[in-house]
DNA sequence: ACATAAAGTGCAACAATGTTGCGTTTATCG
DNA sequence: CGATAAACGCAACATTGTTGCACTTTATGT
């Protein structure tokens, strides 16, 4: 595939400088089908960068709706690519999430729509998040 | 209310001892209705005492299912008190949780279910979770 | 009441995640 | 090519959470 021309597009349709790092970077997340963490990313790149810029990084692509947080559990906040119609903050992809309680990726499950809430109207509600856990499709061989 | 000796009760039916630190964690759990950290309760208690000691009773409290935990948002794990009927883990007491985006407190919706997920049976679910956010009751006013 | 075992506490030290400030480098556009 | 804004790297720091070890307290049986 030639994602290299796919993430030039995307990184200067954001306004975004097109950068070795941040270019490797979303190669990384087009080349896996969970989410990666700033650590997962560190240690993934060919070459040693700093951990400030990753985060840098990640917290830019999120602002402009090119990630989307995937899970947040503990051990780091996850990231995935957001689906083609992803604007920028708020962002409105919203799907479940499933995080496996053996090797503890986080996948994206597009398909399964999060739940309409039905709350008391004490609480105004702007954001919902439907995440399940158990054994994923890789473990469960 | 005489919280007390319910508290000694509730220590008591899960084999755990009744030291003044873990009657007054839990107390503060009555007190609030909405979930708490490690760090909010160290800021709470009365006696400056070892974060350790407050980390070691919420794993304690959790596996013994007295305790559950309500978020975790990166600014650390929130717990709430379970229902009368949970057992030790894995914890039924299955509800939805709201996080307000303005004072960053944790509510249990004790009456909102989590929806039954329906998913690919390349994944075995063992758990769910179902978060909303937005502004809460307090914020809202 | 006393001894004992188990549970709980405190201290020190550590690991991991994430942030901020600041000076330098690099990409992009005219 | 030159200017500008974005991106990068380093140092330093805050917070959350863990582990090992020694000591204290609680509960239990006799």
């Amino acid at each position: 595939m030639d994602n290299k021309k796919l993430i030039g597009d995307l990184l200067h349709a954001h306004g975004l400088k097109k950068t070795p790092i941040r270019t490797e970077m979303l190669a990384l997340f087009m080349d896996h089908d969970f989410a990666l963490s700033a650590s997962d990313i560190v240690a993934k790149m060919t070459a040693g960068h700093d951990r400030v810029t990753i985060y840098r990084a990640l917290s830019s692509f999120e602002k402009h709706g090119i990630l989307h947080r995937a899970s947040e559990d503990g051990q780091g906040i996850k990231y995935a690519l957001c689906g083609q119609h992803c604007p920028d903050e708020p962002h409105t992809d919203k799907h479940a999430h499933f995080i496996c309680d053996e090797c503890h990726q986080t996948y994206c499950l597009e398909d399964v729509k999060v739940p309409k809430a039905n709350i008391s109207n004490e609480f105004s509600v702007t954001g919902v998040s439907y995440t399940l856990s158990g054994i994923c499709k890789q473990c469960n061989r």
